[in-house]
DNA sequence: ACAAAATGTCAACAGCTGATGACTTGAGAA
DNA sequence: TTCTCAAGTCATCAGCTGTTGACATTTTGT
């Protein structure tokens, strides 16, 4: 049981309120993720997230921040991103915390308070590392197309759950991700 | 200027409050698009939607099977299948009546008031009528990829804008759609 | 040990939300 | 016309939201 904070220390407060934060926004939107859910959630008085992060949009940008430079799935260089992705995508728990920063855009891509700083951070975070790893003509179009990929399989996994294929009858799943991620990757024919 | 109903007759006031609620919802998450705001959309007082509609979530329920019953990409079988889809994503305006129904459900799939009716709907509207036009093994499987994949391209053009390709310049990035959705719906190796 | 500054708590705020009961207006039947 | 009931209006409710000022408590510097 959390009671507060053991001893006072707003660095330790402000990574509890921060972790809290990501934790909920990755689970529901933006909108239905209250100061006072965050504030229970951490441990801590609700009043601290307004004095700590100025509002709850500072909040949630600097949680949208927080999450990992590059996404996981970049680790391995160009030849290994179809195939992380792939597996990031069917393996693993639904709430896998390589997917936590992308679900977080996902679920608040709708709310207006929260719209363009998801924009960017897609942008930034997602699209242009993809984009440069890639390299080629119209890398910007095809990293794109990649990343609406991703995002529409990540997106199904969270609303409707996972796919209902038993672990040991996976593999062709898999095979078929990578394949389409890989034709998203794929340089355009001249 | 729309200043009242011309005349008192309740299914046409029902119709245009159905009506102004797909148009806000198409655009906007169900926690952010208030009954004021489909009120005044629709030119007529705020207190008809909870009487007429029993809630708001009743509302929303009617606006999301209100649609087409069956997605427009579907009128041409199993052949046009990936075309027509690539081309609702690449053409048109931005928002599309074809794209109306989806669009709603997206915006909506984070906010726990909508989201069980928003599974349903993407489940029986798209995934299943899908998995019967393409039959064969693993259908249901293949129908979720293939939603999936759409989704996520039909989201990146509602949060992203379109994509920045010149015109005449499109048919690359379709036919690069069309291969992936194809990837997509084909059976998989034995 | 004392003062000062930082940290955390509490209660209250204005603004908005969806909903509802009581009212007025209008259309259609007798 | 007059009566009746449906259709539409209005004011208001309780509940929730994010935020803030005033207070209490702990830590830190001297």
């Amino acid at each position: 049981m959390n009671c507060g904070p053991i001893t006072k220390n707003r660095n330790a407060t402000e990574a509890r309120i921060l972790e809290a934060a990501r934790r909920l926004f990755s689970h529901d939107s933006y909108d239905n993720v209250g100061i006072r859910d965050i504030a229970t959630e951490a441990g801590v008085d609700s009043a601290l997230i307004s004095r700590y992060f100025g509002s709850k949009e500072g909040l949630f940008l600097e949680a949208l921040e927080n999450g990992r430079k590059h996404p996981d799935f970049l680790q391995d260089g160009r030849e290994g991103m179809a195939r992380l992705a792939a597996d990031m995508l069917t393996d693993g728990p639904q709430d896998d915390d390589k997917l936590v920063d992308l679900l977080i855009m996902l679920n608040s891509a709708s709310s207006c308070n929260a719209a363009c700083a998801v924009r960017d951070s897609i942008q930034t975070r997602y699209h242009k590392p993809v984009a440069d790893l890639i390299g080629g003509d119209q890398s910007d179009l095809r990293a794109r197309v990649f990343g609406s990929v991703l995002m529409g399989l990540a997106i199904s996994r969270t609303i409707l759950g996972p796919y209902g294929v038993p672990e040991d009858q996976a593999e062709p799943l898999k095979e078929r991700i990578r394949t389409i991620l890989e034709d998203a990757l794929a340089p355009f024919p001249e």
